[in-house]
DNA sequence: TTGTACGCGTTATCAC
DNA sequence: GTGATAACGCGTACAA
């Protein structure tokens, strides 16, 4: 990589390399006049330290890991774009990696990121129990780790999240005070936010003596490339409508599906609100875009990134030792926005 | 970082360093026996080899610098998840930038790539003429660079991108057919493919003799976070409206543009495409469920990013001198699809 | 088939 | 203030 080196700067100036590296360094106790000499020498020539020279002496880096399930959800988008707003007047570089919900690519990503010493690492686990030694043994032995989004996961550490539960009670209930009963639930294959939105809702229904119905819970695994959801979810649908068992309501519980049952539903010839209000977890900005424009919660995703990215540099600046320490929860607080998609 | 390294191995096993890195590396010249006890011990105690040394002293890395205006373009969201994809089986990881179409840090990312030794660089340029003699500096001194998207640019090198020109007037001609008249192309500032794309909607006018409008040239500045462009394009079609010049036809020149205009239209009660016709150069999935569901010139992601991989690839294994090559153009085709936000 | 010795570029610990 | 020198962990020419 580069041709000019301490060395060889060292012996264009005749001084020794101790003197450029503390020169080059800023050193109080190089004079000012040999500090000007070497670093308009470093400059006219083009002087670029060398990374892995300077890392494999120090055992520092300024890397910082991210780890995620999907770049091609909104949430996760923005959450990943704030952090890289964040991380610049730090002197941070972020090394982003997707997890596509398997453990074994969140595994190989871990290691990888170990292996380049990363300073720390953010992570959204791809699910509950996944990794949980490794990144305890990270956590612990190399860098400090601070989970965000999925927050139920073993690891002993930082985390921050929303309070799903209470997100989806307060939808839920804006609903039935709206006068639905008939609300159903669209949600991916059981991540670990899913069990506690799917629990706000039926409190919800419970606290407001609305029968709770298995059917209403709606699966859809997004993921498997193999599965036509749009067409699953029509089925569905269809066969409620069939036992007359049409939901007048439907709660999106992940990105991806809160975006797609529109267009869905406007397949099945349904209007929305009319016939069925839909209200989503989503982060996307193209909520007003849509038709109806859909009622969205949306994550503090910026609160959510910075925050993540000043408890990483806390502990990573602080070196005590990480196995017993006092870790928070931090649940934010959701935007609920109400748009066309639901009745005002 | 690691504990366990060559030398304290080489110490256990009673064997030299020299020996345990080349039984490490699988070399021909160490018996089988003596590896099978190497990698056990080395599996045994988590032996994880140090990549700064390592790269210290080979010079090499597996590392691909890649850097994209946005993120948060479909397009781009697209092609580097492909580039993910790609990027696996061949045992290279990615490391991605964004510029936000801003030279000074596509500047910062390049060098920042550069220092980290880098094995090659995939790139989309921040417009025209940004750094291109950084980037010659690279790709002739450093690793190779391959262009794809943006590719009016100096570098001389591999460049894959779309006919801007053959597309627009493509689409534009569509639209001439179906009757309609007043045709208007909506685009960001200035970039390279923007020029290309208006000059092939201006050839189809030309060809149609339909005479061209300056007014039908609606530019919006999507990058500026202080703009409101949802208004100023409000602005824009009332005015056009005024003077009885409301365009029947729009032609959606980026991803973002594309997207929103379906939600201003509706918000001035323009039916689509009764009123106005329009399509738009986008590549995201939620086409179909716009309302109504969005014509799209979608860009071939996928090809594109395997092409770059490969590309990139070969110039990284041949080492032969890439100031003077002989580098090619590789114009791929979009596909156009006709939903019903266009007459049929 | 294995060991010795050296160097990659940097920083840190001494000495002067 | 500055200069030797060693060391970080690894790969490899040369020797054995």
């Amino acid at each position: 990589m580069s041709e000019v080196t301490i060395k060889s700067i060292a012996k264009a100036l005749n001084l020794s390399p101790a003197t450029i590296s503390r020169a080059l360094n800023d050193s109080h106790e190089i004079k000012q006049a040999t500090k000007d000499r070497v670093l308009a020498y470093a400059k006219a020539h083009n002087y670029r330290p060398n990374t892995f020279a300077k890392n494999l002496k120090t055992g520092k880096t300024n890397l910082i890991g991210v780890v995620i399930p999907f770049l091609s959800s909104p949430f996760f988008l923005e959450f990943i774009e704030e952090l890289y707003k964040a991380v610049i007047p730090l002197n941070y570089t972020l090394l982003p990696f997707q997890t596509q919900n398997r453990e074994e690519l969140e595994k190989e990503a871990l290691l990888f990121l170990r292996q380049q010493n990363v300073a720390g690492i953010i992570i959204s686990p791809a699910h509950e129990n996944s990794n949980v030694s490794l990144l305890e043994d990270i956590h612990v032995n190399s860098c400090p780790v601070i989970l965000f989004d999925r927050i139920q996961h073993g690891l002993r550490t930082h985390k921050i999240g929303i309070h799903n539960s209470m997100e989806t009670y307060q939808v839920t209930e804006d609903l039935l005070q709206k006068g639905r009963k008939r609300i159903a639930f669209l949600c991916g294959k059981d991540i670990g936010n899913t069990k506690d939105r799917i629990r706000g809702y039926k409190n919800a229904l419970h606290n407001h003596a609305v029968p709770f119905l298995d059917k209403y819970i709606i699966y859809a695994d997004y993921q498997d490339p193999n599965q036509d959801i749009d067409e699953e979810l029509k089925t569905t649908l269809s066969r409620l409508k069939e036992q007359d068992l049409l939901p007048d309501a439907i709660v999106g519980g992940t990105d991806t599906l809160s975006i797609k049952i529109l267009g869905i539903l406007a397949g099945l010839k349904l209007r929305v609100p009319e016939d069925v209000a839909v209200i989503g977890f989503t982060n996307t900005n193209l909520a007003d875009y849509l038709a109806p424009a859909l009622s969205t919660i949306r994550q503090p995703t910026q609160e959510m990134a910075r925050l993540a990215l000043e408890l990483l540099i806390e502990l990573i600046e602080k070196t005590s030792n990480r196995a017993d320490q006092n870790f928070k929860n931090f649940l934010l607080a959701a935007t609920t926005t109400y748009r066309q998609s639901t009745p005002i």
